[in-house]
DNA sequence: CGCGCTGTTGAAACTTGTCAAAGTTTGTGG
DNA sequence: CCACAAACTTTGACAAGTTTCAACAGCGCG
């Protein structure tokens, strides 16, 4: 515990959370703002918390008062079924935003879990407001990302509608991959942060299917898969088979 | 065509049109606006647009520029695959908004079309998020618009990845009953304004079982179906099978 | 170092889709 | 206003895809 760059030990850095000077200003609630206009994000995001792998950063039914960008690590939302159950809706990495589910009941109406040790800034959600009232490229910006999220959703709803087991875990992979890419990691090669049971609550699939499907992929080249490790060996008839042509 | 009244002859009335002497005051937009600010949202809502069945508000690529609450009738919302098949996202009626998906990329995704002849009022968006800036109440209220957008399409998610097609067809029913019963009609009798097939694209279901659920469902007492004419016979079954306690 | 969680694989069962045919309603043009 | 065509709905038989149940293997954490 005497390592001077042990995360857990140091303190909350307000230069390291400063909007201002973080590496994902470009992926996350600041684009687009001015140099002046970011200066004064950084006096709304003043907290940083960090999330253990498996503890939630907010629960179904708990209080909505903020929303929460990630910083690092990988998240999953799930909501609760009536039954007991409870399905993933989504994944969240690095620049993305959690939390919007809130808004609309003051209540949160899903869990959002980390699936590793992460961080997220903290951005007080009346204060986002306020501040959106002022700086209209904000107030924009925070409009498009909500946007965005329905038009994902939109996406996850047609894939479980209409796809078949093979092309929902492609449409996985290939959505994937471009996120890991646009955030500067290998496109081809990533290590899952879920477990089958999690994709397969996303997907609208049984653990055993995806399984199964991912061995299929394997034994077809498409694919090389050890555990959590994947390889994307043949990206374009990936793409084919969800009904994209490639790039 | 010398009827006084007839909706079709009668130019746009600027009376009708204002939000602040509109019967859905409390069931739109303006929920929670002051006398002044509602009077303030009159002048941005200007237009009204009458849509013939058949007919989009908007498609598909169309550049976005506005928001649509729906004033009457009844529309879906459709997002084109790539194999060119599309799917039906949702269904809207009065009091609700639509084109939220074309704020995020200054292009609407889906398109709108109308399955009765309806009318919608125009919004302008960026004359909406001027006037948000001003009147914190309508910019809380927009948010949570979005929000819940959200969390109903989470919704059709966990219906899409979880239930079977009877549970499906039973989450459809009760929702469609308890979005006309908020509206003032009968929650137990309603005309469905949609096709089987429409009914099986939004669910991911295929038209052929629509109708075989709909036809057990009657022959099991639950409820009565002649075309589109649905009654609802026994509603406590009907939420039980969707793992819902009845009221 | 073993116990539990996670992942893989097989066979059988079940749900839903596909294809086909016929009935019903709606819309249109004569 | 009627007749006809097109669109929509229902139903049956069969096929395909996915889940269920079960057994076992591998990895990782305590």
């Amino acid at each position: 515990m005497s390592l001077p760059n042990c995360l857990h030990a140091v303190p909350m850095d307000r230069v390291n959370v400063a909007c201002s000077s973080c590496g994902l200003r470009q992926a996350c609630l600041p684009i687009g703002l001015t140099e002046d206009e970011v200066g004064k994000l950084d006096s709304l995001v003043t907290l940083r918390r960090v999330v253990r792998k498996g503890k939630n950063i907010y629960r179904a039914g708990a209080h909505f008062e903020a929303l929460y960008a990630v910083r690092s690590g990988f998240f999953k939302t799930t909501v609760l079924l009536a039954d007991g159950r409870d399905q993933v809706t989504g994944f969240s990495m690095a620049g993305e935003l959690l939390g919007m589910d809130g808004i609309g009941s003051a209540k949160h109406t899903c869990d959002a879990v980390a699936l590793e040790d992460s961080e997220v800034c903290v951005i007080p959600f009346s204060r986002l407001e306020e501040f959106s009232r002022e700086v209209q490229s904000l107030q924009h910006h925070f409009h498009k990302v909500m946007s965005r999220e329905i038009v994902r959703d939109h996406g996850v709803m047609t894939l479980l509608g209409s796809m078949r087991a093979e092309e929902r875990l492609a449409a996985f992979l290939v959505n994937l991959s471009q996120r890991f890419t646009a955030r500067g990691y290998s496109p081809s090669e990533f290590f899952l942060r879920m477990t089958r049971e999690e994709i397969g609550s996303y997907l609208g699939l049984k653990l055993e299917t995806v399984s199964r499907v991912f061995s299929k992929f394997q034994s077809e080249g498409l694919i090389s898969v050890q555990q959590k490790h994947v390889r994307i060996i043949d990206s374009p008839r990936l793409r084919q088979l969800i009904g994209q042509l490639p790039p």
